[in-house]
DNA sequence: GTCTATATGATGATAGAC
DNA sequence: GTCTATCATCATATAGAC
């Protein structure tokens, strides 16, 4: 790797283990516990979707962090463990969508269309770009991660909803549209699509997801 | 890396550099010359296209081309050097979108969908898969290569054709939507959109892109 | 829990023989 | 054009002191 940024000079004097101002007084989460953890896991999410699983290193996800890198073994075993960690996180925020696929089939894009879009807003929008950048990059079928997204069980609540012929294919092709959208908007964030208000974005394409569910 | 795979015993024999049988009396072009170049971008696209940027190595590119390692170096001096050599090849590929973008748009569906579907399909799906899991994996802004792919020209072109209110997002949610389709059948190959026959994708695609173009 | 020190190996790149 | 040999660098990962 050209090593694209910023390496520090041979040795940066001495950073404490990221965590608050120590008050010896103060009860609560007795501190260096869990914080050093979950700034590693940000740390990581955010690597991930900027440069992909093989483009991170252990090094620079703890340097993120401010932590040092023999720590994220501590915590984690391996990088292959961080990664897991990650996408455990960001995989439980799909979950959500499920509700809102049983109903009417007349309405589904109306369901569907603003729940999708405002996942993906916000930090949570970060987390599920972590997950999808570094699935393309790796690949699939040795992936077994990426199966935690069950993309299957959604094209198949989907399917049951929409009904009709074809409709294991229509429901494929929503989610496909749902994916395209929020892959320019939030992974590629390419305009006009990235800076688009959520509200603009809906109205445009819930009529072509209805076309989809109601042909 | 946890190097994901196979790598071969210390040293292996020696292997000869590809080219075919040397017919001596022949004429034609040098054997040797270019060959080794061309299987050079192929294993590299190949490889870019499953392991991302980052994931692919010098040697494995070689490796799998049955070139020496220094081989690679001696055509495109860096790494960086054949992904910008893959990435030219390629990028050559989408300029016939363009010629079916301009006409009426109430038969834009109808020119586009199977034009881009096609260009997809078969080894050029391949070179292209390759740069849109590479961007994918890069990240944009730093990548300008990536802007090779010139989505702002064809979302412009789109626009122009289509017209109306809202015609650039509409636009770009087209683009959205087609891109989203070939992720889904020949970057992840999910099913069901990945076994679908072109027609089928065809059929069920027109209309939604239909409802975009003309709404 | 956190850090130092280090083992072990792979990587991108180059110089130079053939 | 092709390969050998090698450099310098950086990687993941571990053992163990504090």
């Amino acid at each position: 790797m050209p090593n694209t940024s910023h390496e520090t000079s041979p040795t940066p004097p001495r950073r404490a283990t990221v965590r608050g101002p120590s008050r010896p007084g103060r009860v609560g989460r007795r501190p260096g516990e869990t914080q050093s953890r979950q700034a590693i896991l940000q740390s990581a999410r955010d690597l991930f979707a900027e440069q992909g699983y093989a483009g991170t290193t252990v090094r620079a996800i703890a340097r993120r962090a401010g932590v040092d890198p023999a720590l994220v073994h501590y915590f984690f075993a391996n990088k292959e463990g961080v990664y897991e960690a990650v996408v455990h996180d960001a995989v439980g925020l799909m979950d959500v969508l499920e509700s809102f696929i049983p109903g009417s089939k007349e309405k589904l894009a109306e369901r569907l269309v603003p729940a999708y879009l405002e996942l993906w807003e916000g930090e949570n929008g970060d987390s599920l770009a972590a997950i999808y950048r570094t699935a393309m990059a790796r690949g699939v079928s040795d992936d077994p991660l990426v199966a935690s997204l069950n993309p299957d069980q959604l094209i198949a609540q989907l399917a049951d909803t929409i009904g009709g012929f074809g409709s294991q294919l229509r429901a494929a092709l929503i989610l496909s549209q749902l994916h395209g959208v929020v892959v320019q908007r939030h992974i590629l964030k390419l305009d006009p699509l990235a800076s688009a208000s959520l509200s603009q974005v809906t109205s445009w394409l819930s009529p072509s997801i209805d076309a989809l569910a109601n042909p």
